[in-house]
DNA sequence: ATAGGAGTAT
DNA sequence: ATACTCCTAT
């Protein structure tokens, strides 16, 4: 028997978003530590890896540890009917093949109840050496997503370069190139605009949400995330836009993204949230190929 | 050696919403006065002519008049990842066949640094006479752009009447057809909401708007643009919706648009700000016949 | 050619 | 927050 609450049906959304375009397929294991998914996507080129710890959850309870296939899109079309604010529970008796999952109005007495079926998939569990990395950057996940779309305007790939200075992302393609450069320590507001005229009304808006939202999410008060790098060693790696894109997708679920790298090896970007995680590995391109 | 420099990168986002649908590629041309572009639609039927006077820059420097071949859509690409806050700077050699353009977030320490590839473009350059014009109207360029998008809604074609009364469009179309008069003197508010419940909230957000970026901005106080009628002699054109919807587009650039009108004679629609203008030009229709 | 997703505008 | 339009992917 599985039971588990969320209080923020937001949460489960939000990570749907981040996932769903990469993953429509997938196991989540669930244990009395909480629930866990991990898969490859469709081209078996990025890995993406979410951890729901038991603490998000009130109550939260897993008798015994259970494994429950999924169709993302199935849940994304379950899902996306919650309101932000909904009560969510869900629920797995230990021989059923659904899931049930209930929808609570924060404060309207609306109940919509769903049963989702679920589905036998082949779980290839990769073991994830917990490498230490030679760079790590943090940086505001909206920043994050505004860099990885504008580049995509230009080229395929972005190449990451960073030193102890700070970090420079370049990209070429054919209508010219461009490159981004963001030193350590420089704050980048939490929220972007780009195009609207009146930024410091977006601003306010953006504020008054942050507030009333505020009790139940992830993070504190600072409207501005720094740049911050850690470095044992200078860093040169490209990587595809198109899935540098997708994983931006995660930003909604907080406001700090983490790169890991080391050259030629995967990157992790890492966007941790109160009470879990979601995380992508990508390769990077190995040199000035098929860009 | 062409360097510009642009404390609003908003201007250049404006001017090309308003012409990169008319306007694939163009020739800009710049000398010590400016720059300026000039270009026939892809049908070749609408004129579209741009002015950014050196004014408009701190600093400007032109060594010596250069033409730019312009791909818009690239440049859009580019100009559309700018904030509308960012200082803009375009430079060029005098032998690259590329433009530099930075982007400096005006709070943060974001440098956006693009080499855009130039093309090679034959420009057609059309002397434009100077004409004197039976009828001008100068009305609010947001309620122009209404009328043309209302208009559109019924008709393919509207005929423009000008009296000294004042102005009146009329469409006819499958559903049924429509008329809109305009006195002289009536004053429109600047901003016009059609379809939204909150019109105050709206109203509110604009004026906003206005207040903040009154000092740089063409013209001065108030809230509503009157209709005000320039006539020689009463005119009678009709015109292709499509055009004069895609004209409108330039209305973000100015609050108030001057159409000049003379019988059987293109329409001069002119969008003037602080240091440039938009202008485009379009033939009447004849008479009854392709609507 | 159709459908889905992203971005933009109201 | 919702709707519409454009662009990309299948």
């Amino acid at each position: 028997m599985l039971e588990a609450r969320l209080s923020q049906a937001a949460v489960l959304k939000k990570v749907l978003d981040a996932v769903r375009e990469l993953v429509t397929d997938a196991n989540f294991d669930c244990s009395e530590e909480g629930i866990r998914m991990q898969a490859m996507d469709n081209s078996h080129v990025a890995l993406s890896s979410v951890e729901l710890r038991c603490e998000g959850f009130d109550p939260y309870r897993c008798d015994r540890p259970m494994s429950i296939g999924i169709s993302l899109s199935a849940l994304n079309k379950i899902i996306k009917t919650a309101g932000n604010e909904d009560v969510l529970t869900i629920k797995k008796d230990d021989d059923g093949d659904s899931l049930g999952l209930v929808f609570e109005g924060s404060k309207t007495d609306r109940v919509a109840e769903y049963d989702m079926k679920l589905m036998d998939i082949d779980s290839e569990h990769l073991g994830i050496p917990d490498t230490q990395y030679d760079a790590v950057v943090r940086m505001s996940s909206a920043e994050f997503a505004r860099i990885t779309r504008d580049l995509g305007n230009v080229g395929e790939s972005v190449k990451i370069d960073v030193t102890k200075e700070g970090v420079n992302f370049s990209s070429d393609g054919e209508i010219g190139n461009a490159k981004l450069t963001l030193k350590q320590g420089s704050g980048s507001a939490a929220a972007v605009d780009d195009d609207d005229d009146d930024d410091e009304d977006e601003e306010d808006k953006k504020a008054k949400k942050k507030r009333k939202t505020a009790s139940g999410s992830a993070a504190g008060g600072e409207d501005t995330v720094p740049v911050r790098i850690q470095l044992q060693q200078s860093v040169s790696l490209t990587f595809s836009l198109k899935y540098l894109t997708n994983f931006a997708k995660a930003a909604p679920l907080c406001k700090e993204v983490a790169l890991h790298m080391s050259n030629e090896v995967p990157l992790l970007c890492e966007f941790a949230f109160e009470n879990g995680h979601v995380r992508f590995y990508l390769a990077p391109k190995l040199s000035e190929d098929d860009e």
